[in-house]
DNA sequence: CTGAAAGCGCTTACAG
DNA sequence: CTGAAAGCGCTTACAG
């Protein structure tokens, strides 16, 4: 493996100049030459040269790769996590690398998974996102970041993690308002209990503006059961129905919620969106396959992506960060189509 | 950054060894006398010591990480990916770190991505996932494997690429058996088409065996549809019904066509399980949320992922693999509830 | 069992 | 503009 290596030093040796030099090119640096840049060029080429990342890494302190952290709740297990996170997950790899950022994967929950990749000289800091339930792998987080750690998060800022997140309020009041213009007059909004997790107390105001705007009264019911979204949202759906709540909408603060509300309405016979409309807010692609197809509000996870690279490279330099609301558009289909 | 970094040059000091003991101490090497084992983990622990793992790489010519690279279609977005690559991609990463690999995460598609981990020396080799309808990259991964580089692969299997896959012709042929075993008498097969996707052709394959042994007559339909598996099944659906064959069971070769079919079936006001019993085949989550939820091979992710990671420690130590398929199993929910 | 030293493959002051 | 040299933080023969 190392013996047919080829390092700076061979492409000086058939060039005719100092590996320095060889490296003075290749980094594009100072000035060269131009005969001699050209030089080395060639020979870099001939011997199919690749500089040696592990080596500069070392030398300039530097790692220029992103610890990327997916959360994932105890309660769920890893082929339960939200589809919106592994699409992140995705859009953010593809991200870095064209900011030239390689990205080290790791899941964590809070049985599982360490935190060591920048103490260990891997990575230069730290991308977080998905479940922020685990209250505990984001108080570490917090004190990596209050140590000086390079940390980006997606949903939840502090003191000094710096987090972005979607125009969580405003959004939601669109997706509402587009309820009430298709005729819904009786709205629930259904929801996680927000806990620490900011997002989804913004959506539930967002709602709320709407109805108190309308002059409509408020139904928000928050689900406590330690599940995933989706059978939190089968059985908040069901306790509601059980109230005897009357109801022409729902606007659930979460894609899979949605889904399992959707699946509760069917198992009560009631028709969507002939006797109730639905609308979600994510969109994760789950949202097109279900039958009715759901309304909802996608967030643009490529924009999301690239600005948690973008304020991540920005935090490690010191230089200014993005942290305004990414804008969610919303999405018409079956679910509320009348 | 740097300037307070603890080296093993520290704990040396603290210690009253040199550094080369510290070394030999925390990797527990050779015969270390046990008081100054003691002395230096104390020293270690009272500094806060990890060892920088890019020197350490660096100087051992070997990374201790996987390269995962994740193969798209460009006819799917990021966010159609089939669920099935997302989750296993998390497996993986969470049964690389148990064996001590970190794993760089890279998107590839015919397009975009590219393939020079290994060479810039970050990681030690590759494992790949992903659609196998990409013949470029495969290629591209083959020849790395022909030129010594580790490379592992999920499903398709090559002269130097070793790949472990499903079970697919005796769990498919076990899908349909359930079929029939619930009265089914009129059962289509729909795929993609195989083309270099062997976990399609051993699917149907194990339809048609039972088919023949049973005596019942095949109807297997493939989609070429450049669109999203999803799209694959809603249109090769409504093609089997406008054919006007008369059905009572579908096998779809993977869940996403099942989901589309489902869909379909649901638009020609075809009840399922009622009418048209369905089946497919990965075992994604989204197959619980559908209605009626949709029974499937379910793969077991967590033992493809630990094959896939010891083969790829295996494939670089020069050790025996094991290329067993991996058995899957029949999970049997509503779609084939009667 | 332990230390001094070489070296992994780069980058980057420092002279010239 | 270019080269010789130091050094990033480790591991590992090589002596002792």
């Amino acid at each position: 493996m190392n013996s047919g290596r080829v390092t700076a030093y061979d492409v000086a040796g058939l060039a005719g100049v100092s590996q320095s030099t060889v490296s003075r090119v290749l980094n594009g640096k100072t000035s060269v030459r131009p005969d001699i840049r050209v030089r080395v060029e060639e020979a870099a080429r001939k011997l199919g040269y690749i500089a040696n990342a592990t080596a500069s890494n070392l030398r300039r302190s530097t790692t220029r790769t992103i610890a990327l952290v997916v959360l994932y709740d105890d309660h769920e297990g890893i082929g339960s996590l939200n589809p919106f996170y592994t699409t992140l997950q995705g859009h953010i790899s593809v991200a870095a690398n064209a900011e030239g950022y390689a990205v080290l994967t790791s899941l964590m929950s809070e049985k599982m998974g360490d935190v060591g990749l920048v103490m260990r000289g891997l990575a230069d800091g730290y991308i977080v996102i998905g479940s922020g339930r685990d209250k505990v792998c984001w108080d570490r987080f917090r004190a990596l970041a209050e140590d000086g750690v390079p940390v980006v998060g997606w949903g939840i800022a502090s003191q000094r993690l710096s987090a972005i997140s979607a125009a969580n309020v405003d959004a939601a009041a669109g997706a509402v308002e587009h309820l009430v213009d298709i005729g819904c007059r009786a709205i629930a909004c259904l929801s996680p209990r927000p806990g620490d997790q900011r997002q989804f107390a913004d959506r539930v105001e967002g709602y709320r503006s709407v109805m108190s705007r309308r002059g409509m009264k408020e139904t928000v019911r928050y689900s406590d059961v330690p599940t995933d979204r989706l059978e939190q949202g089968l059985k908040l759906m069901h306790q509601v129905l059980d109230e005897g709540t009357q109801l022409d909408g729902i606007f659930a603060t979460c894609d899979l919620m949605a889904i399992g509300a959707l699946r509760a309405l069917h198992e009560r016979g009631l028709s969507v969106p002939g006797q109730v409309a639905l609308c979600g807010f994510d969109g994760i692609y789950a949202t097109r396959l279900t039958n009715p197809s759901i309304t909802t509000v996608e967030q643009d996870m490529p924009a999301i992506a690239r600005r948690l690279v973008s304020n991540f490279i920005g935090v490690s330099s010191g230089d200014a960060i993005d942290t305004s609301p990414v804008p969610g558009k919303l999405v018409i289909r079956e679910s509320t189509g009348r």
